[in-house]
RNA sequence: GGAGAGGUGUCGGAGUGGUCUAACGUGCAGUCCUGGAAAGACUGUCUGCGCCAAAAGCGCAGCGAGGGUUCGAAUCCCUCCCUCUCCGCCA
C-alpha cells in the first residue's frame, strides 16, 4: 500500500465512479427522490434530523443540464470520426472536421470539469443522506418514544448487588488497570476464567447459530473504505473508526462491514437467496461523543468481541425474515437464561442506514435498568445500493437490489457483564449458566478467592 | 521489498489505431428437429445514465483505475491498483 493512496483522498473508489464516468450508486433512489419529492421529504422528516432532498435536486437539476451538453459534444465528436473511417476526405474537409473537433475538445474540457464538480456534489449529497423509516417505526425525536415490544424471563431477587465491574475485580477476571496501561482508557485485560468465559462465548453462540442454518465466516478485520461506505459508516462519521495511518484501512466497528461487503459488485442467483452468515470479530470504535458514558466497567470499550448475523434477501421475504433474525439473537438470551426485552426504535433513534430496528436489551441488576445488548436492523436495499449488491430474480427478470439486514448476536462483552450481574451469588461468588457449562469444562460457577 | 508475466463479456480466450460492445468457443434463454432426450440447426443474450408521461426509439459512457497523445484508443505513452510465478522476508 502506498502513501498516495492517502493524500489524494479522491482515490477511492467511490470518487472514481464520479470521476470515471462509472455509474453512480444511488443512496436512495434518484428516481424515486425526483418523483415523490413530497413523499420522501416527508419521510426523512421523521428522523428529526434536518434531512432534506431539496439541494440534491438542484445539483441533479444543474448536473443534468451540463450533461445534456457534454454528451453532445461527444456525439459530435464521433460522428466527426465517422467521416474519416469512411475514408477519402478532401484534404480541406478534413481539415476542416479537425479544427471543429478541437473546438469540440476544448469545449468539452470546460464542461468537463464543471460536471466532474457536479457529479462528485451529487454523489456526497446522496451519500449523506439516511434512509428512509419503515412505515412499522413509530414517530419519535429520541429514545424516550421507542416502543416496548415484549419482555422475557424473570428478573433475579437480589439484595444490594453488585455491579459486574465489582464482581469482575473481586473474582480478578478484569484487569482494568493494566488494560488502560498498555493501550488507553476504555481497554481492559481479561484473566483466567474471564478470558475463559470470553472464549466460551464466542463458541456458544457460534455454534448455536450455525445449528439454524447461519454459515460462519471469520472475515478480515481490517477493510478499504468501499465497504466502510458500502454498508454506510462512511462518509457521515469518519470520525468513529479507527484508520491506519500508512494504509487505506479500517479496523471494522462491526463485522456487518466485512460480512455485508462479501458480495459487493456481485449479481446472485434468487436460488442462492437467502444467504445467511454468522460471524465472530473484534469491534474498534473510537467512541467519540461518548465521553463520559459507562466509563466503568466492560460495557463500553474501544475493543470489544461480537457475534454478528447477517442475512441477504429478496424484498418479498425481508420483513419475516427480520422478525427471524431477531428471534435468532433472542435466542441467546434465552438459552443463558438472562431477561431482556424487546425494543422498537422509533424514527428519530434509528441509525443512519437501518429502515426498522429492534434493540434487545438485557438486565442489569445493579443498573437497575436494561441496557442494549443487540441491535437488529433491517436496511431495505440502502446498503445493497451502496455495495451494489443484486440478483437475478427466478423468473428471469433484471437484476434487482438483494436486501440486507444484520443483528448482534451477541456483544460478547456485555453479555460477560450480564451474567456476572444477573448470576451474582449472596456469597460473591457467580453461577456459570447452563448452556455454557459444556464450554467450559463443565465449571458451574466462579469463586472468590479466600 | 526485487524480477518477470498478466488484468477483455457468465467463463475460456482473440483482438497492437477507425469496419470493436468487441471474433471464436462456452454458459444461459427461446424456436425448430425428436416418441422423449441427447446431438444438431437457427435466434437471442452485458451494465449504468440521459432524452421521453411511459413504452418503443435514439444518444452518451464502460475492455483493472486515472491521466496523456490523436480527427479517432481495448490497442500507443505515463502513473497507480490488483493477480500469478520466482527470489527475499516472515507466523
Amino acid at each position: 500500500m502506498r502513501l498516495h493512496c492517502l493524500v489524494i483522498p479522491s482515490y477511492s473508489r467511490d470518487y472514481l465512479y464520479v470521476i470515471g464516468l462509472r455509474k453512480v450508486q444511488s443512496m436512495l433512489d434518484i428516481k424515486l427522490i425526483r418523483e415523490k419529492t413530497e413523499l420522501v421529504e416527508k419521510s426523512l422528516a421523521r428522523r428529526n434530523g434536518g434531512f432534506s432532498v431539496k439541494p440534491l435536486l438542484i445539483c441533479d437539476e444543474e448536473f443534468r443540464q451540463v450533461q445534456i451538453e457534454w454528451e453532445e459534444l461527444n456525439r459530435r465528436t464521433n460522428e466527426i470520426s465517422e467521416h474519416f473511417k469512411k475514408g477519402k476526405l478532401e484534404p480541406s474537409e478534413a481539415e476542416a472536421l479537425k479544427e471543429e473537433t478541437k473546438k469540440l475538445k476544448v469545449r468539452r474540457q470546460e464542461i468537463e470539469s464543471l460536471r466532474q464538480d457536479l457529479e462528485k456534489k451529487l454523489f456526497e449529497l446522496q451519500l449523506g443522506l439516511p434512509n428512509l423509516p419503515d412505515q412499522a417505526v413509530p414517530d419519535g425525536a429520541d429514545e424516550k418514544a421507542n416502543k416496548e415490544i415484549k419482555r422475557w424471563g424473570n428478573l433475579p431477587k437480589l439484595q444490594n448487588p453488585m455491579h459486574h465491574y465489582e464482581i469482575g475485580s473481586q473474582l480478578k477476571i478484569f484487569d482494568f488497570e493494566r488494560g488502560v496501561k498498555i493501550s488507553e482508557s476504555r481497554f481492559t485485560v481479561l484473566l483466567d476464567k474471564g478470558a475463559k468465559i470470553e472464549r466460551a462465548l464466542m463458541n456458544f453462540m457460534l455454534d448455536f447459530h450455525s445449528k439454524r442454518g447461519y454459515l460462519e465466516v471469520f472475515p478480515p478485520i481490517l477493510v478499504n473504505r468501499d465497504c466502510m461506505v458500502g454498508t454506510g459508516q462512511l462518509p457521515k462519521f469518519e470520525g468513529d473508526f479507527y484508520k491506519c495511518a500508512d494504509d487505506a484501512l479500517y479496523l471494522i466497528p462491526t463485522a456487518e462491514v466485512p460480512v455485508t461487503n462479501l458480495y459487493r459488485e456481485e449479481v446472485l442467483a434468487e436460488e442462492q437467496l437467502p444467504i445467511l452468515h454468522c460471524a465472530y470479530t473484534p469491534c474498534f470504535r473510537r467512541e467519540a461523543g461518548s465521553a463520559g458514558k459507562d466509563t466503568r466497567g466492560y460495557i463500553r470499550q474501544h475493543q470489544f468481541n461480537k457475534v454478528e448475523l447477517v442475512r441477504f434477501t429478496t424484498p418479498e421475504k425481508a420483513a419475516a425474515e427480520h422478525e427471524q433474525l431477531t428471534l435468532d439473537a433472542e435466542g441467546i438470551l434465552e438459552a443463558l437464561e438472562l431477561p431482556y426485552r424487546r425494543i422498537l426504535l422509533c424514527s428519530g433513534d434509528l441509525g443512519f442506514a437501518a429502515q426498522k430496528c429492534y434493540d434487545l436489551e438485557v438486565w442489569f441488576p445493579a443498573q437497575n435498568q436494561y441496557r442494549e445488548i443487540s441491535s437488529c436492523s433491517v436496511f431495505g436495499d440502502f446498503q445493497a445500493r451502496r455495495a451494489n449488491l443484486k440478483y437475478k430474480p427466478a423468473d428471469g427478470g433484471k437484476a434487482r437490489y438483494m436486501i440486507t439486514m444484520n443483528g448482534s448476536a451477541l456483544a460478547i462483552g456485555r453479555t460477560m457483564a450480564a451474567i456476572l450481574e444477573n448470576y451474582q451469588q449472596a456469597d460473591g461468588s457467580v453461577l456459570i449458566p447452563k448452556a455454557l457449562q459444556p464450554y467450559l469444562n463443565g465449571m458451574t460457577a466462579l469463586k472468590p478467592e479466600l
